[in-house]
DNA sequence: ACGAGAAGAGTTGTATACCATTTTAGGTTA
DNA sequence: TAACCTAAAATGGTATACAACTCTTCTCGT
């Protein structure tokens, strides 16, 4: 691994820590004194920050973290809805049996955390509900197909997202969760990509109109 | 225009010819004395180029030129025949007339050259097409959308795909266009998403299958 | 003869330097 | 007060030198 991956890397966790906030100028100079780099992988980090979308360039002034409107928020969603079913429906005819387990040892894990419903087991369920999708991707074997979900599903979005779930939307999603298990266990695509649609859609709804609690 | 820009361009220009065959590996040293240019900006140009698809970096070993399996291709056309019926579907309740006349304008223009038939008008034909898409993306308005499709559709598979068209199949083409404008026109997404679904489809047919001639 | 390991060539990765361009801030002047 | 000018600071683009890595090949010991 290079040095210049190693930036991208780091930068890329701060923006999703907040440590880097939204509209706030990424420094070369800054980022390469305090990481004791020269300029050119910082910029070269940069640069791959930019075409991933994570942060634009102002010509002359300086690499800023973009912020997020609503608009994006919807935007994302839109390709999630068509692309995380097709995950499943690939990974139907695809997955083994060793994967199923694994699916269903990180669902499991996930209702246990759902039953205590703290904070802090929230910020657990969204860890490994990432992994879930992850294990799910990986089932797929699409490599472009993953691809365009690392460039959308920015973690800004997902990250604490299960925490604009209610107690019955959090359930829900661990029913999803299994159902996609059965199904893909079914070697079903189709009912997977179903229930992932109606999976993300909840997401969504979630979201953009959280429920008053 | 900078240097960068110009080794890109030309770099781009040499794989398409097949100056630089596919798994050929890039040498910045080497094109680098050629242009009578430093590393640097053949750097950048192969960095833009690995993010765009045409090479991959094999790290302290170089650039190499990515070569295409009949995999990559079906790959594509499975995730163009999700994202290229979005587009129309987004597209069909925000286009404007004037951009709806201009689509109509492409449609007849390729039409004519279709009567025509012979290689140069079909070259013709395909440049027309990826202008009908871009619209099409453009009428969509969605920054990532258009950002997903320009990262999948390599124009190494959609370049010379008119020429694997039969006679049918190219005025079927024509024909999908013209519904699609249709569509739009009634401002009905499903409709237009329907059309575009079999218009890719077939695309995808022709390119797969050869029909015997 | 054969495998392990070292040396070497070739290539990429990084540091540093230079100048141009642009923005911003601050100060000056009418 | 407002317009303008200037200097500082940052990036943008490029060149060059050196460091680090990979792969190949050749040697040496068994």
């Amino acid at each position: 691994m290079t040095a210049a991956d190693r930036v991208y890397a780091i930068i890329k966790q701060r923006i999703l820590d907040g440590q880097y906030p939204a509209n706030s100028y990424i420094r070369e100079a800054t980022i390469g004194q305090e990481l004791e780099l020269s300029r050119t992988p910082i910029r070269e980090a940069l640069r791959r920050l930019v075409s991933d979308g994570w942060v634009e360039v102002i010509p002359h002034h300086g690499a800023r973290v973009v912020s997020w409107t609503q608009r994006d928020v919807e935007e994302v969603f839109e390709l999630r809805v068509l692309l995380e079913p097709q995950v499943v429906r690939r990974a139907a005819s695809r997955i083994d049996p060793s994967r199923l387990d694994s699916l269903g040892e990180l669902a499991c894990h996930m209702e246990q955390l759902c039953e205590r419903g703290d904070d802090l087991a929230i910020d657990e369920i969204a860890g490994l509900n990432n992994r879930f999708h992850a294990e799910l991707i990986t089932a797929a074997d699409s490599p472009r197909l993953q691809r365009l979900l690392e460039a959308i599903v920015q973690v800004p979005v997902s990250r604490r997202s299960f925490h604009h779930y209610s107690g019955e939307e959090l359930h829900s999603s661990m029913r999803h969760h299994r159902e996609i298990i059965r199904a893909l266990a079914a070697g079903d695509g189709e009912w997977a990509a179903s229930v992932m649609r109606a999976h993300i859609l909840a997401a969504r709804a979630a979201q953009l109109h959280p429920p008053a609690r």
